[in-house]
DNA sequence: CGCGTTGTATATAGATACAACGCGGTGCTCTATT
C-alpha cells in the first residue's frame, strides 16, 4: 500500500509509520472493529485521523476531556485539515445548530460521551454516513463509566443509532478484564486486537514501607533532593497536594507546585505549562493530572499515596521516562494508609438510605417526571443522582419486581465488591510481593517478563551506582531518532 | 459511608454527653447570576 505512505506524508508530514500504526490503520480501513493498546506517544490519534480522512463519510471521535478535543482540533487545523469540529459546551446555541445542520460536511467530529447522549445529536447522527466511531482513552469506559460518568456506558447504544459503524477503541493501559469490558460496552464483535507491552524497561520500580506519615514526608524530601528532576508526586487529596508542594518549596531549593481538580481552569493551565517548560521542577498532584500530558523528560514519579487499582498505578508511573532515559517509580506506604482508599470507594456510591428513598420515588412517579435535578433536590450529590438514574433505567428492564434491597445487593454491593477486590490486588502487590515486582505487575496484564532490565526493582535490587547503565542506554537506542527529535521539538514549545 | 472536629445543653463554674458538621479523585453540561 504505497499510497498509504503517500497520504501520511501529504496530510501529516511523516515519512514512515510507527510500530503497530500501520496494522491498526489497515484493519480500520478494512472495516474491522479494532481494540488497540499502544503506548502514549506512539501516535495513537493518527490511527483514527488518517482513516477518517481516507474513508467516505464522517468519523465520530469520543474524547474524555474538553481540553484534549480543543487541542486536537487546533493541531489538525494548523496542518491544514479544516473539516473538523469539536461539539461541546464551549459552543453557544447558534454554533451548535450550525454544526448540527451540516454534520456531513465534516471529516471528523470530536465529542464527549455526555454530548453524544443528547437527543438532538443522536437524531442527526442516525441520518449521517458515519465512517468510523473512535473512542480515545477507552479505558475511561471501564474506569469512569460504572460510577463517575455513566454516559460512557451508553456509547454502544449511540453506536447502534449510527447504524453500527466500524469501531476503534484506543488506550495505553488496560488489563484483560478491562479490555473485555470495553469490547462489551462498545458492542464490538470479534474485534482485531493490536497491543503493545505495558512494560517500561527504563523505569526502575520500588515500593518502600515507612512507619508513619511523618516518615514518608522525610523520605519524600530525601528523594526529591537526590533524584534527577523534573518529577511528579501523586497524592490522594487536594489538601495534601498543596501541603506537600509547600513543604518541598520550604525545605529544598527546588521549585514545586500543586495541581488538582479544585483549582480554576486558568491556574491548572498555568501550572501545567510551567511544568512542561521545566519552570516548575516538582508537581504535587491528585489523579486530575495526567491524561493528555506527554512530557518526555519526567525522571521520577513518586506515589505518596497509592491508587485504588494496579492499572491506575501503571498509568501514573508510566508518565516517567517517555524519552527512554533511565527513570524511577517510587511508592511510599505505611499502615496508616489503610482507611483512605476504602472511604473513597464508599463515597462513590449513594448510601443505602438514599437508595431506598430514591427507589420509592422512582417507583411511585412516572420516570419521565423525575430528572437529575429532582433527585439532587433530595440532597443527593450530582454523581450519585446520575448513578441512580442510569442504573434504575437498566434495572427496570431486567426484573419484574423492583425492590430497593435487590438494587442494593445486585448493583451497588456487586460493584463495591469488585472495587475492593481491585484495591486489595494493588495492596497485595505493594506488601506481599516476593518475586520481581516488574514480573508480577506484567502478570496482572497477562504478560510475561521477557528480559530483566538493570536496574529492575527493589526486590531484584536497585544499584545506586550509575555504572550499570547499559540497559537504560540500550532502551534509549530503541527510540527512533525521528521520535526523539519530535520529543525534543515539542519540549521546546 | 465512617471518622474526627466543633458546637451545644446541662447543671453549676469544669466536665461530660451527644448532636451536628465537615471531610474526601476524577468532568461533563445546563442554568441563573454577577
Amino acid at each position: 500500500m504505497e499510497t498509504l505512505e503517500k497520504r501520511l506524508y501529504e496530510w501529516f508530514g511523516y515519512s514512515s509509520f510507527k510500530y503497530n500504526q500501520r496494522d491498526i490503520i489497515e484493519s480500520v480501513l478494512a472495516d474491522e472493529d479494532v481494540f488497540s493498546m499502544i503506548a502514549t506517544g506512539s501516535g495513537k490519534s493518527l490511527c483514527y485521523q488518517l482513516p477518517a480522512l481516507w474513508k467516505k463519510g464522517t468519523a465520530i471521535i469520543v474524547s474524555p476531556l474538553l481540553a484534549l478535543m480543543e487541542n486536537q482540533v487546533q493541531e489538525l487545523k494548523q496542518i491544514g485539515i479544516k473539516k473538523v469540529a469539536a461539539y461541546n459546551s464551549f459552543l453557544n446555541i447558534k454554533e451548535k445548530k450550525r454544526i448540527l445542520n451540516r454534520l456531513s460536511e465534516y471529516k471528523m467530529i470530536y465529542i464527549s460521551p455526555e454530548s453524544l447522549q443528547q437527543e438532538e445529536i443522536l437524531k442527526q447522527i442516525s441520518n449521517l454516513d458515519v465512517s468510523l466511531l473512535a473512542v480515545d482513552e477507552a479505558h475511561c469506559i471501564s474506569q469512569w463509566g460504572h460510577e463517575f460518568r455513566t454516559d460512557y456506558l451508553k456509547i454502544g447504544n449511540a453506536r447502534e443509532r449510527m447504524g453500527n459503524p466500524p469501531c476503534l477503541a484506543l488506550t495505553a493501559t488496560a488489563a484483560p478484564e478491562v479490555r473485555e469490558d470495553i469490547i462489551d460496552k462498545l458492542h464490538m464483535k470479534s474485534p482485531v486486537s493490536i497491543c503493545d507491552t505495558v512494560d517500561r524497561p527504563n523505569i526502575s520500580i520500588q515500593a518502600i514501607k515507612k512507619e508513619k506519615e511523618e516518615d514518608k514526608r522525610t523520605s519524600l524530601l530525601e528523594f526529591t533532593r537526590n533524584l534527577p528532576k523534573p518529577g511528579m508526586v501523586y497524592v490522594g487529596s487536594r489538601k495534601k497536594a498543596e501541603d506537600l508542594a509547600e513543604m518541598i518549596k520550604n525545605e529544598t531549593s527546588f521549585t514545586a507546585a500543586a495541581y488538582h481538580g479544585g483549582m480554576t481552569k486558568e491556574d491548572r493551565h498555568l501550572i501545567q505549562q510551567q511544568f512542561l517548560l521545566d519552570e516548575v521542577q516538582i508537581i504535587c498532584c491528585t489523579n486530575a493530572f495526567g491524561m493528555g500530558i506527554n512530557k518526555p523528560n519526567i525522571r521520577f514519579v513518586l506515589h505518596f499515596d497509592y491508587p485504588k487499582d494496579i492499572e491506575s498505578y501503571v498509568q501514573e508511573m508510566g508518565r516517567a521516562g517517555r524519552d527512554g532515559y533511565r527513570s524511577s517509580s517510587i511508592l511510599l506506604h505505611s499502615d496508616t494508609d489503610y482507611f483512605f482508599p476504602r472511604r473513597i470507594i464508599e463515597w462513590e456510591f449513594p448510601s443505602e438510605e438514599e437508595v431506598h428513598y430514591i427507589c420509592h420515588l422512582l417507583q411511585a412517579e412516572d420516570r419521565a417526571n423525575i430528572s437529575k435535578q429532582t433527585i439532587e433536590s433530595y440532597g443527593l450529590e450530582d454523581v450519585h443522582a446520575r448513578f441512580m438514574l442510569h442504573y434504575w433505567e437498566e434495572w427496570r428492564n431486567t426484573a419484574e419486581e423492583h425492590y430497593p434491597e435487590d438494587f442494593i445487593n445486585m448493583v451497588i454491593k456487586k460493584r463495591k465488591r469488585w472495587k475492593f477486590h481491585k484495591l486489595s490486588q494493588m495492596e497485595n502487590w505493594i506488601s506481599n510481593t516476593a518475586e520481581c515486582r516488574r514480573k508480577t505487575l506484567l502478570e496482572t496484564f497477562g504478560e510475561c517478563l521477557r528480559r530483566q532490565p538493570n536496574p529492575c526493582c527493589d526486590i531484584c535490587g536497585i544499584s545506586e551506582s550509575p555504572a550499570h547503565d547499559e540497559d537504560a542506554a540500550a532502551s534509549r537506542q530503541f527510540v527512533p531518532w525521528q521520535d526523539r527529535l519530535y520529543a525534543l521539538f515539542h519540549q521546546q514549545q
